[in-house]
DNA sequence: ATCGTGCGTTTTGTTGACAATCTATATTAA
DNA sequence: TTAATATAGATTGTCAACAAAACGCACGAT
């Protein structure tokens, strides 16, 4: 590919060319490169990730590279074939439903706890989410309004209180991208930002088993869009390169 | 350590001295060796797992040894520190009981699912496993018990349907024996085999409901021996200390 | 035109050695 | 004796080179 996918929001490459890093911090940046390279659609399912390539953009090493790799094998973002290297992982329609049948209970649980526990700061911090995600979807900021619906997905699961859980969310929200078929959705309705507002609200009012029913609802719309756009775009690919910055991996910024 | 604790239940140790295997077998075999050595209560959590040991016991090579750390630490078994290698993980009681937690929100809703569609085939399964448990009890076979109770609850986990939560269930009972403090119950009530029978029944009547509640109830006590266990340590050894600073991600000066 | 085959190149997997860091012991001073 | 320090040993982290395997492509046969 004539242009590498692995760049940031401010446009130069994960490190400056030169000093090759190492260590942790290496590795880090190429989890935290092939994370935001999914999430903003620069990379799709199936691609392959050469060593060589990511060395190139992240000026890590081979070690480094590799480990990273593992990483997000077991995050389930790319897919490891013995001598063949990594790729980033397929999702059949079959996983995409469990993933998002796993989101559910677990989503489903941390609303009905947060709803007896949330903390005014808590629910500030909600609200902000929800401002800054409409303004930014009525602006046109498609790749902002997604990386702040994910991020209110993760935030009430995490104000839950359970790292266990959020862990498990994470990599699963993370794997969202992968799910659907057609790259770039021309203008996603992703997650509609009134069904997160409506789930505030219950949260609002502490009725758990609406906030929890609404979210529930919420998930399944997504699906339903994303079998249907699998359904309907079958030999089309388009595809077009947008830029976000993006939070990923370990840090939720 | 004069005698080293990866060894099989056959009693040798895991491979053959001399050839040196390599490749994903060999890494494999070296996750499998530290799951078994954890669950059989040979290594507990805090000890230090030494490349070099691993690979004289393993017969593995060191990249190997490392691949499989990296696989345990992202499964939550081993905690890595920078020029210190891997240690088996400490849990804290804040992460035992969001442990006992998250359990209980997925094996809950596999349960409430499994109730509509557990097949004949499926049912037999369960019935073997609660019916071998408990001989082995009776016959006083620890260890073979504790191996089937946890098997109990990963089986009707994987009927439900869902790999995706199976394979976070599986991880996380790998980890339960990181949350004892106590290393080897003289005679441990672990899964009381009765609460196993009365899960299984209400199954048969398709009552996902009750299946649930029960087994939530089996978790917490558990949960509760735990607790007990660990306040019944306090004053033994000063190991008792490393509960009292909480932080776990930081336990050096 | 299509399929199979052979070869050169590219990419991955593994090994071993080296450097950096930590641990434990011995030593010295108060 | 106790505490601090220096030193030796052990352990981990990193890298570069080598070997093995897969991929792409030209070539030839059907």
């Amino acid at each position: 590919m004539a242009r590498s996918p692995f760049h940031v929001a401010s446009g130069k490459t994960i490190a400056p060319a030169g000093a090759a890093m190492s260590g942790p911090d290496a590795e880090q940046r190429v989890v935290t490169a092939v994370v935001d390279a999914i999430l903003n659609h620069r990379i799709g399912p199936g691609e392959r990730l050469i060593e060589r390539e990511l060395g190139k953009y992240s000026g890590a090493s081979r070690t480094a590279i590799r480990n990273g790799m593992l990483k997000l094998a077991h995050a389930g973002l790319v897919e490891l074939s013995p001598n063949r290297g990594a790729t980033i992982a397929m999702c059949s329609p079959d996983e995409a439903r469990e993933i998002f049948d796993a989101r559910i209970v677990i989503e489903d649980a941390s609303l009905r706890r947060l709803a007896t526990s949330l903390t005014a700061a808590g629910f500030e911090q909600l609200e902000a989410i929800v401002s800054q995600e409409s303004d930014a979807y009525e602006a046109g900021e498609m790749e902002q309004a997604r990386h702040l619906s994910r991020r209110f997905h993760l935030l009430f699961t995490e104000l839950a209180g359970n790292d266990v859980l959020t862990r498990i969310i994470r990599d699963l929200i993370n794997r969202q991208p992968l799910l659907s078929w057609t790259r770039p959705q021309p203008a996603p309705r992703f997650c509609g930002n009134t069904a997160h507002s409506a789930i505030l609200a219950a949260l609002a009012r502490s009725d758990g088993v609406e906030a929890a029913r609404l979210n529930t609802e919420h998930l399944r719309e997504l699906e339903r869009e994303l079998d249907a756009d699998r359904d309907a775009a079958i030999g089309d690919v388009g595809r077009t390169r947008q830029e976000e910055a993006g939070e990923v991996g370990t840090p939720h910024p």
